[in-house]
DNA sequence: TATGTTATTGACCGATCCGGTCAACATCCC
DNA sequence: GGGATGTTGACCGGATCGGTCAATAACATA
């Protein structure tokens, strides 16, 4: 047992005094591993984009392993928390929950635009070193949930002819596609706060359009 | 001018005798090149999926690079004879095109599953090693081309209150999104010549859904 | 069967990469 | 000053990966 001071679940992020500076690696770290999966993220770009020296991240976790967990659980924190708290259940028009349920998804976004692509990766490819340490329950459940919310729509709104569950497919399918416009060139996601609003109404148009030719 | 040998510009594929190997070398490395990106790119697994010896991978194209430029080369000419031979530019309903289109896409992915991706990476992710040896000009035009086959459709058609190229978009979204449904667990894309027709039609349900919501 | 030719193998090499360490330096507080 | 705490980045050892090459298999010719 060689390793053994590496052994603490919880990760020391109690070292880190500097807010700011914690939020830069979270924010970095997230990132490299939604965009390259556990295995292949790599350290030394992380700190490099958080503007920290590497033996500081090892000082803040720790190990890569503890990083990873440590993110894992404030992805799923920060989801539950941002959903349960404003999610409405009761809306049964499926555009309008729909419109809710982006406006939540954007707003998180905001905090970390890979914070979803990250989740998504921890749940479907989380490698062997880390697969036995989260729980996939919940993340089952997120994956779901937050990605399309579709239980208990009103169906008897739908014009004839319009079968409900392609319909809400194809809804899907133009959110995601959507949200990939709003990717930089290069590789994945970047906007600014001022935008949020202008990728919120933008989005909002396709579902307007989608709502009228889908309803009576 | 130590690596003399390595100069030469075409890879010495005549060496490979065996048309069924070299195939399953080619579909190997496309597959791993469309994945991976050129540089993540690992021959290791090429040869272990192809099933050969990484002698004979480096007997057959001398280096990684001359792999990849073989494979560009192929994977461009390939597309270039199946879409001129077989496209119908005169076809202005847009659902049909797009029918038509997505007819000759499948096809050619039966050939390779990863043609596609693996052109679409080589045009915008090329790495800087061999950027200088692939023409984008042809790239470009295909990626537009190929993906999005809009210019010149009938846009009479649609309903008042519908904005053509916001359908479109949503159309083209729809493909897109549709297409994931036949990726494995894991990773990507496998089906079979079987389910080919079973992936034409169970798309087209969807595009007669949306031309008839989209249409007067 | 003997001999030459070509196809194929996979252990191995050297360069590079990357998670993790640690001695040193900086900063702050008493 | 001196101790505690925060931070650095050169460095280590192991793993990875493109590429090599001596050895062997498979085949052809005579």
């Amino acid at each position: 047992m060689k390793d053994a001071p590496k052994k603490g679940g919880a990760a020391k992020t109690g070292r880190a005094k500097d807010a700011a500076k914690l939020e830069r690696v979270i924010d970095a770290a997230i990132t490299e591993f939604a965009l390259h999966g556990y295995k292949k993220a790599n350290t030394n770009r992380i700190v490099e984009k958080a503007g920290i020296s590497k033996g500081l991240l090892f000082h803040y976790f720790g190990s890569k392993k503890e990083l990873y967990l440590y993110l894992y659980d404030y992805a799923v924190r920060m989801v539950v928390e941002e959903v349960v708290e404003r999610f409405d259940v009761t809306e049964r028009d499926i555009f309008k929950r729909w419109k809710a349920g982006a406006r939540i998804k954007f707003a998180l976004m905001r905090k970390n635009p890979m914070l979803f692509e990250f989740i998504l990766d921890a749940y479907l490819r989380a490698s062997d070193e880390v697969k036995g340490s989260i729980d996939t329950s919940t993340l089952s459940w997120m994956a779901w949930s937050s990605e399309r919310a579709l239980a208990s729509a009103d169906l008897s709104l739908f014009r004839d002819g319009v079968d409900p569950r392609k319909a809400l497919e194809i809804v899907y399918w133009c959110q995601e596609g959507y949200s990939k416009k709003w990717l930089n060139p290069e590789n994945r996601l970047d906007y600014y706060e001022k935008r949020q609003e202008e990728m919120v109404e933008g989005l909002f148009e396709y579902l307007d359009l989608l709502k009228e030719v889908f309803y009576k």
